[in-house]
DNA sequence: GGCGCACGTTGCGAAATCACAAACAGAAGG
DNA sequence: CCTTCTGTTTGTGATTTCGCAACGTGCGCC
């Protein structure tokens, strides 16, 4: 791989307690790559060929039914692993990973997995937990699914986007990427009329303020209460 | 632990390519423990004290929200590990597991696990694998519910555990341990007066026969088609 | 600087699903 | 054999959410 910024690479959590030198190993064999706003990093159904690592961007990992519909299972951040398939005995990718934005992106041969896991065991480990926290979060989005109504989802899919990629802005939280009504739609399960009608009632609440392909919190707290079923109504 | 069936454990998936001498280690650090039906096996919230394989029996993993409802996240059959909390870095267990009918597992203590894994290598890739096809199976259910409304989704729930647990009658397949209206609803989102009222419309087209705690799939080809919105309606 | 287009908003009727309520049925236990 | 309890069925009206359609609007391209 070429030249990368290693202070990044140090701090992420992937990569604890890992020892400089295999550190070293491990980042030359990875081929670090780039991949422009809306391109594929893996396409579902495609042979599992490589795994990676997100250094810089944001990645939409979405699946598509076979009638085509889409849900985007979740959004990745630098740090985070993506197209583990081979890790956890796949063959092929489950769902599509695309650029949100322009993107750097660490790629390993998957074939390598086995080895590298014996032989840098916090790897393996620090990889496995962040699966256990993933398999953690789809079960909860599947039980908000099965409980909850609409209005109360999309407030707890946006709740988890300004966690996960929130920027202080001067008038409150600001979702850091593009994204439109139907993105937060098929997050959700819902139609972007409805997010749409959410978002505007919202916004004469003064809970969030919205633009295209943009959202801001102006007030996480009561869109918190909201999205737990505890606010008061209208 | 005591005495065992060898065999059965032998031929399961998640002790596939692993020496017998190693066997007999793993095994000697279990303890073999019994639970009556309703019982619990482990409680959502408690401390994650050991991690388990369902030998004989049924159960149920359940996760209940802060106000009380609660959900079916799965349920597992024998040659399933269940509460790998631990494996997954987590502490507590997320969910609760209670035995739909008297059930035997083999128990060991969570703090093992490192040193079960890297000593029994192929132990830890048979689970990790497992938790990647769950990882999957769980990602595939917010897709269902996303996309899916809920006729179709009692109809998938109900294929599903025909597969895991099916067991052939002369009527056609049976769902193979007591299982309410209620639960059902608890699997798919629902309740279970829609449920009730899909079954009895079902039964009546003969796709199903159900009785009290009991389902039989009759016509799973159809129930199949519907499922995946391929059925004419009426 | 104007035009086209992708994204967003909004109104309205339809459909799915729920919520509540009442009645029923079969199993278990005394 | 009767009683009770749990699980189930079914009706009705209320809500939520969707689907469609029409209409805005700001961005970016030519």
């Amino acid at each position: 791989m070429g030249r990368l910024d290693r202070s990044l690479i140090n701090s992420l959590p992937l990569f604890a307690g890992i020892a400089p030198a295999d550190l070293d190993k491990i980042l030359e064999s990875a081929t670090s790559r780039r991949i422009a706003k809306d391109g594929f990093v893996f396409e579902q159904g495609g042979e599992a060929t490589s795994f990676f690592v997100l250094l810089d961007g944001r990645v939409r990992v979405v699946k598509t039914t076979p009638d085509g519909q889409q849900v985007i299972v979740r959004y990745i951040v630098p740090g985070e692993v993506l197209g583990i398939a081979q890790a956890l005995g796949r063959n092929t990718y489950p769902a599509s990973a695309i650029a949100v934005v322009d993107c750097v992106v660490l790629a390993w041969p998957g074939r390598q997995w086995p080895e590298f896991a014996a032989a840098f065991p916090s790897f393996g480990t620090n990889t496995y937990k962040m699966i256990g926290q993933r398999l953690d979060d789809v079960q909860t989005q599947v039980v908000e699914m099965a409980t909850e109504q609409v209005e109360r989802r999309v407030a707890h899919a946006l709740l988890r986007l300004t966690q996960q990629t929130g920027k202080k802005s001067s008038e409150g939280i600001l979702i850091d990427f593009p994204i439109s009504r139907q993105d937060i739609a098929e997050m959700t399960g819902t139609t972007l009329h409805t997010v749409s009608r959410l978002l505007t009632a919202w916004e004469q609440k003064g809970l969030v303020k919205s633009a295209r392909q943009q959202v801001t919190i102006v007030a996480p707290h009561r869109l918190l209460l909201l999205a737990e079923g505890r606010l008061d109504k209208d």
